[in-house]
DNA sequence: CATGAATGAGAATTCATTCAT
DNA sequence: TATGAATGAATTCTCATTCAT
């Protein structure tokens, strides 16, 4: 039943807001008495961290058929994607995990924070292969490399959330965001050097497609 | 004054968070009483309008020198700079311009969003420089490349401010987030063509500037 | 319950004034703390309207036996009987539904204003009845009889219960309320018409009963 | 001085409402301080009751006029038309003269309520002479015709003033208050005997007895 | 396991009033 | 005389939490 709870808490969170997601709404969410939240969490703190704990389950299950790519540039593209699909499917989980403040001291304190380890340490990895490679531009250093992949996705993703995108017109936003999508992606990815060891001759047409 | 009060409201804002910004606790930072806010702010709304204007009109007047610089690249990097430095300097203020929710009716409604409209107007100006210098990599669209310019800075800047980089261990968060900061900027910049096939090959030196 | 605490808003409605009832007081009367009041009411609103509700019905109750009274007349003259022991018995009852202002919203937009109709419209359909018996002086428009006989009523009422008699010696007070009370009803009927031109004889005994 | 405060409280309380018309407000109204009002009233009170006489003063003078009528019955005709006009012209001054609770401490305990007494006087003295007349069906009595008549015209005015007459269709009111109003007047005044001897001579002073 | 009842703290706001200047 | 600044108490309402049952 920690689930049905769960599952309100993050209808609350999802529907209305993190401030409208007190205890009183959970129960009477799933037409329980505030009281009986207690019987399953100890706390409101507990509930904010267990929803943080999927949302971080969430998102590494779903980074998982990435891995299975060989070439390091084209799973760096879609892990890229698919942590904006995750972001942008469960705006609420997003927030909770790389936005929000006052998530609660569970949160904050988390030894767990490996969770996030597990699906950092995935780009790092490949951010490596990628430089060993020689495809990356501008760094040999991956942890630079990692973060930098990391903010610029994060920084697109946290903007649409937050609703910081109004200066950019309603019906033009999609196109521009996902432009901006690719083209950071794009910019960090050097090209394949050809067989035949140009510089830049058959350029584009593979870099970071994605 | 009104001076103390927004700087009190800001301290709370940083030092503890936004929830707890209350009327009450602004009041007894500065000594007073609650009811004595009244006759400088009428609400609590307007204390948070005011705050976020300051905030737009400290990092307009920040970018200003940066406008007197001829080269676009150039001038971008500097911005770019810029704004992170205003970040970085003003936690609080940046994280009410852009990441906050719930920040009130008044900015909400804000018509004046357009104090953002100049800033960004500015990015997106040296942007369509660029890319008629031919210096851009990946897209033609201004639109775009300020919009992916914007979210990168903001990535980064709202991942510390946020307190969320605790996965890169402190004594390299420093180097780390310069890298990556430097690493973007530098990705979606194209080298300057060289001399000998270039219409402009005085600028050739500054290729890449960060 | 929820008796007790519109009982308690009763009890300082009645003793204090309408001011003064506050939910912090009310929930003081009952000895419990002002939060608890919102397990039962929704609102001080919701309490208001309650009391209101409770106030008609109490009214409507009351005149149930008179309804049953074949002469109009002798009707009326019990309607007014009643009205007026309603207004003493239950005053913070009749202030809250006929004098006090700012009652609160959901009594003003009160759709159900209805239940005032209800009672209302008794003393109008009682009225046409004497018209027709042609025992209605000065006017033939039962619409014209009802707000008359109403308002004298009123008048008397609302002069007690605001505490607007003491231009009249408190040992005086009642004497003269009562003979007021009689003689607006008697100058309103007219006598019954006499038993050699009338075609109902037997009523001519209750001619200007009361 | 003290008559710009009494101006503007009487214009809050005429275009907002009693609870609105508080001390801050008024001072903004004549672009004051509120401490300043302190300069020429002690109190809330004092300004509340000082209104209060005010108002009796109006009605008072008003009635002067009516005084030179000869008639009893066409004065006291005249008396409750401008009764209700006042109160009509007037309805804040007759709010707090007739209506309010919590007037404040002075109105309450007026020892001036003598001022009530004169209009009142005026009222009991024409009543006086209708009865000497003959002219007043249902009473000998002036105490209790007095007040029955201030009764009904208060009745009226109080039901208007606080919104009491839903019921009634708007476009009906005025209509209807009017008809009640002479009818309330009509039907206490029984028709002057003719000199050449009534057809039921022995009744006027008897009719509807009690 | 769950409820119903209640608490205590705290939220924003408004008011009459005071007082040094 | 008037201001500007401030107080302290009050307002309605919401929340997380506890606890006997």
């Amino acid at each position: 039943m920690r689930g049905a709870i769960l599952a309100a808490a993050m209808k609350l969170f999802h529907e209305e807001s993190f401030a409208k997601t007190t205890m009183r709404r959970i129960a009477q969410e799933i037409e329980y008495t505030p009281g009986a939240l207690y019987s399953y969490f100890k706390d409101k703190d507990e509930i904010l961290y267990e929803l943080h704990q999927r949302g971080f389950d969430t998102l590494f299950a779903m980074q998982q058929p990435a891995l299975a790519i060989a070439d390091p540039v084209e799973r760096l593209g879609r892990l890229g994607q698919i942590y904006m699909e995750f972001a942008l499917a469960n705006p609420e989980y997003y927030d909770l995990m790389f936005i929000a403040s006052e998530t609660g001291r569970s949160i904050e304190e988390a030894e767990d924070w490996h969770c996030g380890e597990r699906a950092y340490g995935v780009v790092r990895d490949t951010m490596r292969e990628i430089i060993d490679a020689g495809r990356l531009r501008g760094t040999s250093d991956p942890e630079i490399a990692a973060f930098a992949a990391w903010s610029s996705v994060h920084g697109i993703a946290s903007l649409l959330i937050r609703g910081r995108c109004r200066i950019i017109p309603e019906e033009e936003r999609e196109r521009i965001v996902s432009g901006a999508t690719q083209l950071l992606n794009a910019a960090l990815i050097a090209p394949a050097p050809t067989p035949s060891s140009s510089p830049s001759p058959a350029k584009a047409k593979e870099t970071a497609k994605r």
